[in-house]
DNA sequence: CATGAATGAGCGTTCATTCAT
DNA sequence: GATGAATGAACGCTCATTCAT
């Protein structure tokens, strides 16, 4: 979370020199200013968008809670669309880097292990990011054209992650025989849901933190998922994980 | 003001009383068309439901569907919103009849096979009612207050179903120890999102189509959904199911 | 009100005679029941009339009232208009026939008993017909432009004969020197609120006739009003009247 | 999320502090404009409103007349209720500035002559204000519900005014013995036409100024009516006044 | 003759986007 | 760069009138 302000911003500030030949502190600052009032606007619409859904939210939400005017918003995004967008592509961004290829490399870790890792960093990012993901985890229907193509192709390749990793387990004897998109889907789906549950436990009503209880540590929800997912209901000892 | 009474009325009173005695062709007749025409306009506000969710869909859409006017549309019903309302109700209704609470009087089938018969027929009326089905499988921030209330009265319905279920199948060593709230909602997790594709699989895109064939099979998706619940996705084997 | 149905009907029965040449009771029959629905739905276009004024009545109103189908309205007026300009036309022509101009011929009676003769033939008129009065004497904006023409017409005449017999008056030095059109004007518009009034509290509302029970007696509101435009409201004693 | 505190915020606080202590021409100018497109709406509105009263009057038939757009409408006024409402409140409270009670204090007017102060002055700021003095002399049947409440009450509290008004001066022995309810009513309906055919005589229709010129006066119209209540039209000597 | 289903222009209102200041 | 007034297409809904039965 640290971080270094200058040397991260330099290559726009370096665009932003070009233009003026001198750069002095005034174009730093108001490249930095830019950078934050365009940040305000995301969070402001990740909020909005967070509690209405796409359509159902307003431009005009999203400039009150942002605290701008309404011109101030096209100038740093071009259509409500594009805000949307760019939340989306943000947050499958992050949820990319925190799922990684199972490695059957010899000196990796027993894939199990890898498979509860990946599972606790997904869930992890997700309640870092409640809001971000509170839209993502929605049926897309309510998305626009285009995030919504880009949200299913996300959870396509998900899936198809998931096929490959239990062909994978197939082959090595870990998954029994089973039809592995079936199964695929249906844990995608009890992920996804199970993760909704989660965010409502996280969220600020009481009286629907207190139902969702049982979700409320997310470490817990990552384990007991992969336990489900593995194991079923069967009370049958799996030896594995 | 003063009248003779004579036989004006008469003909009036005979009147009335063949509409209600005896109706001809001609009111059965209007009486099927209306009926007829309710029934396309819910099955256009099904479709254009289906497509753009609640508040996407515009009067304009589902009249265009239907090949009526503005006005024959309010003919039949009061509002937008209770054109979706019924088509939720009558979805709900339908789940409602085809599953049936697991008997464990002395006669009765094996609780195993009462499940998987609720399965079965869940699935299949999921199947017959594809369109309706897919508006309420989606996220019900998309629907109007009334019947999302009513959606997701629905779904904790389902959840206290099958969490009560878990308890007495725990009860009866059935189920492991588990937390069974979390189970419950991943289960019902993930049959929604097989449901939502196996309606893929049996939709009209035939890239879609072939994409989802795991699913076209009903029953089978019904009987390899109880598997994975029970069992997971480990080999060992179960001795229920 | 007693009258004997089959002679008023006569040159009706003729004209419909004509057309069949031979006029058997049925013909009879079916004029008369015309002649019923037609009087039916005035009654209940004066009431919805007299409710809601004419812009904000509704022909659904209208056929409620009437317990008729919308068809069946259309086949005894031409449209919502009509029905309106001939509920207009006939208070117009009631009342016409209730004002008689004061005559000074030699045998003819005293002018003011004349003119109380006339003020008490008009508020009988307007309590005998309180739908109809309720209509007329609102505020023609809310007409049609053909009915707001007659009734600004009709009070127009009114104006006239008002002037008439105020400069009448003035010869004859029972009215003093003044303004005649704005007396005619102000005596006008004091009889026209008087009247609703006095139709509130012969209205069903008991609070409101509660409240203007000074006006319920119809003719004592005429001598009083007479005796407030002839003397005003001081008590210096006229000789007249 | 650590920051090195700087001056990055001050510009903005400076820029704040100049809006909010030092506005400039141009935040003037845009306060004045915005005004000016109030009133401008408004005035449209009472034309509009005055030519066909509320329910009959559209908001197209504002726009066109203030020559906006749709929206624009809806940007100064949350409803047509709304700025039909305001028209209405802005009239009853110059009216209501207008009339004072009559003082029977020692060093007070006489109190006719306070009373012929007030019909002066309401009935100047009728001809002042002619087109909310058009709407507001309507039979508020023609009102939204809200506004005819407020006129009705309105009026109800001038009657109250008049009846009181008039108990006193019979108590002193300047009004005779009658129905004062009765007599107040009448007042008021003579008053409430003689100052609508007052603005005919100010309206723009040659014709109808002809007709009305009778009422071109402003002064002459309250005075005549002030005779003509308390003497009538008989020219028996009235002795006030 | 009576019916009531069907029509479509019109209503009041919202909102994403533009642009002069 | 920031503003917010202005725009107008689109929304859900109403209602006087028509016409096949």
């Amino acid at each position: 979370m640290m971080r270094v302000p200058d040397e991260v911003d330099e290559p726009e500030v370096l665009d932003a020199a070009a233009d003026e030949l001198a750069p002095d502190g005034r174009a730093l600052r108001a490249e930095r200013r830019r950078n934050e009032r365009r940040e305000a606007i995301l969070v402001a619409a990740q909020r909005v968008f967070r509690d209405k859904g796409y359509h159902q939210a307003s431009v005009h939400d999203i400039i009150d809670d942002a605290r701008i005017a309404r011109g101030t918003f096209y100038l740093y995004f071009a259509s409500k669309q594009e805000v949307f967008s760019q939340l989306v592509d943000e947050f499958l961004r992050l949820i990319r880097t925190q799922v990684r290829r199972i490695s059957l490399e010899p000196g990796a870790d027993a894939p199990l292990d890898q498979l509860r890792a990946n599972f606790r960093r997904v869930v992890a990012t997700v309640v870092e990011h409640d809001d971000l993901a509170s839209i993502i985890l929605r049926d897309p229907i309510s998305f626009d054209e285009d995030s919504r193509g880009r949200v299913d192709h996300f959870f396509s390749q998900v899936l198809d992650l998931l096929v490959s990793a239990l062909r994978m387990g197939q082959s090595l004897r870990l998954v029994r025989d089973c039809d592995v998109h079936m199964v695929a889907v249906t844990a995608l789906g009890g992920l996804r849901l199970a993760l909704v549950h989660m965010l409502m436990a996280h969220g600020d009503d009481p009286v629907v933190r207190a139902r969702e209880r049982a979700f409320s540590h997310a470490e817990a929800v990552a384990d007991e998922l992969m336990a489900f997912f593995l194991r079923g209901m069967t009370p049958a000892p799996a030896t594995v994980g």
